[in-house]
DNA sequence: GGTTGATCTGAACGGGCGTTCAGTAAATCC
DNA sequence: GGATTTACTGAACGCCCGTTCAGATCAACC
């Protein structure tokens, strides 16, 4: 069900797709979903708090002290790969926040912020290191996650670059736009 | 009922918004609306060709030729000023996509294709010049647009920082992402 | 002041929605 | 082999959807 349904809401959206629709991709019928369930708003809230979960224990496998070029590198090339692992549950995460209720609103963005001050914190200690130059760390923080994450709008596997490729052109890009003048 | 919708949409996304509550925020009734668009899909369609236009007309006032560098500084400027004065419309033409029928996509899609190739001229030029150093314009243009893109989720008008500032900081990044190494 | 034209109402159409629940069928256990 | 548990069906609940359209309202014109 929970597979069904990320594809489904990545594909139509959470409020173009039924429960109807989210069963007939399973085999079966509306009301069996809700032993599984107790209702659609929670079953999208588990997808993207599970995804945030996957993403924040994955960070913690990236060394977390040593020379900061290093850590922004390993850190460049986990996001862009773990993103494209897994495209529609990224997708979720980025369209369907505006459908979450409030206080599962707050619970994702709370993750989501936990990420991006994983990075934030390479790039301050690269600053006090000397070896990157960023007039404001949170900013430059959000400006290169999202440019990473504009990868999943286009990558196809089997396109014309390679992982390795993608990878080591946006490597190129965020060493350099966070490299002193 | 172009105003509204917009908002609504926005807010709620096209899905989620029925025509009776677009016509709740006119102060009209539902079937009012429709001597003023055929058809919910229609009115959806033309916010995004409309904005797309808007997009489009408006880079006509930036220098198509000169030093690429200077141009690369004024299309900056310009992108995160431009979308940051229309978030709502930015924010549907990026997440509403996937609600449009398909040959409505693909006109949308051409008119992006249009926007982005305009940054992918000048980062071919300059890569001429000696002045950059992107390994593929194609892809260097989208992920520095991606970046841009970013600051409409975070930005709101009297917080931190000000525009200036924020186009600042952007060009500082985009100017070093592309710089010879 | 009667006519025209534009604008909007309000009801209706068929249909899909999220969710509940009594009942059924099949597997598991003693 | 009877009892219990688990998994699912299928119908129903009240509600909202996009869209249509005959008729009401009212300003502008002759």
């Amino acid at each position: 069900m929970r597979a069904a349904a990320l594809k489904l809401f990545a594909r139509h959206g959470y409020a173009a797709v039924s429960m109807r629709r989210i069963a007939a991709e399973v085999g079966v019928q509306a009301g069996a979903l809700y032993s599984y369930t107790p209702d659609k708003q929670t079953l999208l809230f588990s997808l993207l708090e599970n995804h945030m979960e996957e993403l924040l224990a994955a960070r913690m496998a990236l060394p977390a002290s040593g020379p900061a070029l290093a850590r922004l590198e390993a850190f460049t090339r986990f996001h862009i790969r773990f993103h494209l692992e897994r495209p529609e549950a990224v997708f979720i995460s980025y369209m369907e926040l505006r459908n979450l209720e409030p206080e599962n609103f707050a619970v994702i963005e709370r993750l989501r912020r936990d990420y991006e001050t994983f990075l934030e914190t390479i790039l301050r200690d690269g600053d006090a290191e000397g070896v990157f130059a960023v007039p404001d760390t949170k900013i430059a923080a959000l400006a290169l996650i999202a440019m990473l994450n504009g990868v999943n709008t286009w990558y196809r596997a089997g396109g014309r670059l390679s992982l390795a490729e993608v990878e080591a052109i946006h490597w190129d890009m965020v060493r350099k736009a966070v490299a002193p003048a």
